[in-house]
DNA sequence: AAGAACGTACAGAAAAAACTGTACAAACCA
DNA sequence: TGGTTTGTACAGTTTTTTCTGTACGTTCTT
């Protein structure tokens, strides 16, 4: 490191250029709910051309170990960093998955699969409880009508996430790419 | 408002049900990069039967008008609640967008697509000046397989946000139901 | 078995985000 | 036109999140 000044000059016209996407993409995972400085952990990741410790991580990103080990885990809970075993070095090594299409599915199913869930869950429970309610107060008008209009809107939420679990599930067999196939990469 | 006790219990019963309903949906709702409370703000408006103004929602939220004024924005941006005209009233009234698929579509329409292109913009920047770099550099091979190993990186990128894009077509032109048809809320 | 290296739990500091109250501009009313 | 009412910009405060350094348990080495 450091010997030859010449190709230091070219890593730095590179390491610029890396820097700009990374600094991009790093940007915009906030759609992840990744903060900016773990969105750029991943950005370095996924240039470095072989798998990273945590002090190199640390020694790159100019920040201290436990924000890196904190970073990787919340990229590894995503999926969008696997964890690498190594012979000789018994530091833990990490690298991006390069897979994004499965990035993106693990995403829905980790994060929006969830979330379905318990929604369903809530609006199930709650449909219930108006359905116990709507035979208690038969013969008042006016908290039927109230009772009749909670329970459509209940219903109709339940059909749409009906539907986002199936289409979580396309994501996840794999039917998504019948309606939209992947793109090869273009050569030159 | 008070007057009648007993319409009062039932209020209260039917609120409870409400609330844990809003409570659970509004928690969900950071996958939208949307706050809990502006997520319960959400929530209150779903089930309100009728559009609410800032003061209203100021009072049942017990929160400031200001903090409601921001909550309503964020929610607007993403068309998640509808500015309503009423005649009479001088005040802004708003409502929830009960098309749950629209939201969907409207979310991705506007922050995804946003951040899909910005990413892809900075991915064939990247790729151009790589490209130029590979002239500038021919005879030197260590240099040369490091630019080709980055390309590919950005050319697999790019690939996938192409998909992603026509992913967000398929939302938007509605395509998406052939592949995951609307269930009709169930009847009772 | 003793020593060194590694990763993370935890508590405190720093930074960011959410919330409030005041002040003010725009729209409306009389 | 003068006086209200409504929504929001802005500055300051509170709350939440992120980041750091130390301490410690675990694992590997010799």
């Amino acid at each position: 490191m450091g010997l030859d000044p010449g190709k230091e000059a070219q890593h730095a016209a590179l390491d610029k250029i890396r820097k700009r996407v990374i600094e991009t993409i790093g940007r915009n995972m906030d759609l992840y709910g990744i903060s900016l400085s773990t969105g750029h952990l991943y950005g370095l990741l996924f240039f470095a051309d072989k798998p990273m410790t945590l002090d190199e991580m640390g020694a790159e990103m100019k920040m201290s170990k436990t924000s890196m080990s904190t970073g990787v885990r919340t990229l590894l809970d995503l999926k969008m960093v696997n964890k690498v075993w190594e012979k000789g070095s018994r530091k833990d090594l990490y690298e991006v998955e390069y897979d994004w299409y499965q990035t993106f599915t693990d995403f829905f199913d980790i994060k929006w699969r969830k979330s379905v869930e318990s929604n369903m869950m809530v609006l199930r429970k709650a449909t219930d409880e108006i359905n116990k309610m709507e035979k208690e107060y038969a013969e008042d008008p006016e908290m039927m009508e109230m009772l009749r209009k909670d329970k459509a809107k209940l219903q109709d939420a339940f059909a749409y996430y009906q539907w986002l679990d199936r289409l979580i599930d396309t994501f996840e067999n794999g039917d998504i790419y019948k309606l939209v196939p992947k793109v090869p990469p273009r050569e030159n």
